[in-house]
DNA sequence: CCGCCGTTCCAG
DNA sequence: CTGGAACGGCGG
């Protein structure tokens, strides 16, 4: 009965009942508890709650990542200990001033991958999309409206210190386009040619560790607009930047996926807007990742040389996928 | 409302 | 201690 989308560690927000409680729209009953959880510390209640948030999960489908099997689900009591044991049940009066508290929720592995690959695609969800999301991971819409702009600081952040990086590296060779088009470039590449594009085409990437260089392939990433973002009709592939990789992923680890050239205005979650994706990486270990993608059932691929990166470039060009 | 951005502060 | 979820303030 292990449904394989498992709740947040937590509940969702603690203050106001802010819970998902988009009466129009929410296709599956929401059963987190919006109750006060200032005073906590009744994890076990929290975990019961989790529990019962978990099953109803209706599309969880395929998203799932053998990641940790249960290490986000599971029920790590962590015994709080401290008081608690005396009869300190606040009742819900004096939720006045009560010492403010944050839970801070740790998203399970299943939820994580799935805000990621949203992310990665697209950068700025739409109310409703966000919506739509969170009722499918069952977060709410603020923890999911607070993950992307969270995550779009890293973002940023991340950038802006790969761009001083890397600025003192190469900026000879391959002149260095930062995709500043909307804010304050976000997205950035090394292109041969010192033409500055609105949207990805085809061009010559140079590889950051390696000097390899790449043509042919379509690269097309999608605006970080603010708006429903255009979508440029989906060549083959996107080029994202790992920012939103966790911490084991260093610095040059690139990522690119592949979509399918569909409309996917679905979740994303539906059966096949999820294409092959496929990830490259410098320093983990391929075998792990592989092996978590592999079970995934999605075909992914992995490289962590530049010999591997040639295959990928290889692979993706001559697309055997017919 | 929203996003941005600095900050807070808990979980690991 | 760090990473990051959540917060609060500000501007649009």
């Amino acid at each position: 009965m292990s449904v394989d989308l498992p709740g947040p560690h937590s509940l969702p927000c603690y203050g106001e009942a802010e819970a998902p409680n988009f009466g129009d729209s929410s296709p599956l009953p929401e059963v987190h508890g919006p109750e006060e959880n200032y005073s906590c510390l009744q994890v076990s209640a929290t975990e019961l709650l989790r529990e019962e948030t978990a099953s109803p999960c209706p599309s969880s489908v395929d998203l799932s990542l053998q990641d940790s099997p249960d290490s986000s689900t599971s029920s790590k009591v962590k015994l709080p200990g401290p008081e608690s044991a005396e009869g300190t049940e606040k009742k819900g009066e004096d939720k006045a001033h009560v010492k403010r508290q944050k839970i801070r929720t740790v998203f399970s592995d299943t939820q994580l991958c799935a805000l990621r690959d949203r992310f990665q695609r697209q950068k700025y969800l739409s109310l409703q999309q966000m919506q739509e999301l969170s009722a499918i991971l069952n977060l709410s819409y603020k923890q999911v409206k607070t993950w992307f702009q969270n995550q779009r600081m890293k973002c940023k952040r991340w950038q802006k210190n790969q761009w001083t990086k890397t600025n003192s590296n190469v900026t000879q060779d391959s002149a260095f386009v930062e995709y500043s088009s909307f804010h304050s470039g976000y997205l950035q590449g090394f292109l041969n040619t010192s033409e500055s594009l609105p949207m990805w085409g085809s061009q010559t990437w140079t590889n950051t560790w390696s000097n390899q260089t790449w043509t042919n392939t379509t690269w097309s990433k999608q605006a970080w607009s603010n708006e429903t973002w255009t979508n440029p009709a989906w060549s083959n592939q996107a080029w994202t930047n790992p920012t939103w990789s966790n911490q084991a992923w260093t610095n040059q680890s690139w990522c690119s996926q592949a979509c399918n050239s569909q409309a996917w205005n679905t979740p994303f979650l539906g059966e096949d807007s999820l294409q092959p994706y496929m990830q490259c990486q410098q320093n983990l270990l391929a075998s792990d990742v592989e092996a978590s993608l592999e079970a995934a059932g999605e075909g992914h691929t992995y490289f962590s040389t530049p010999q591997g990166l040639e295959l990928f470039l290889n692979y993706s060009v001559n697309t055997p996928g017919e």
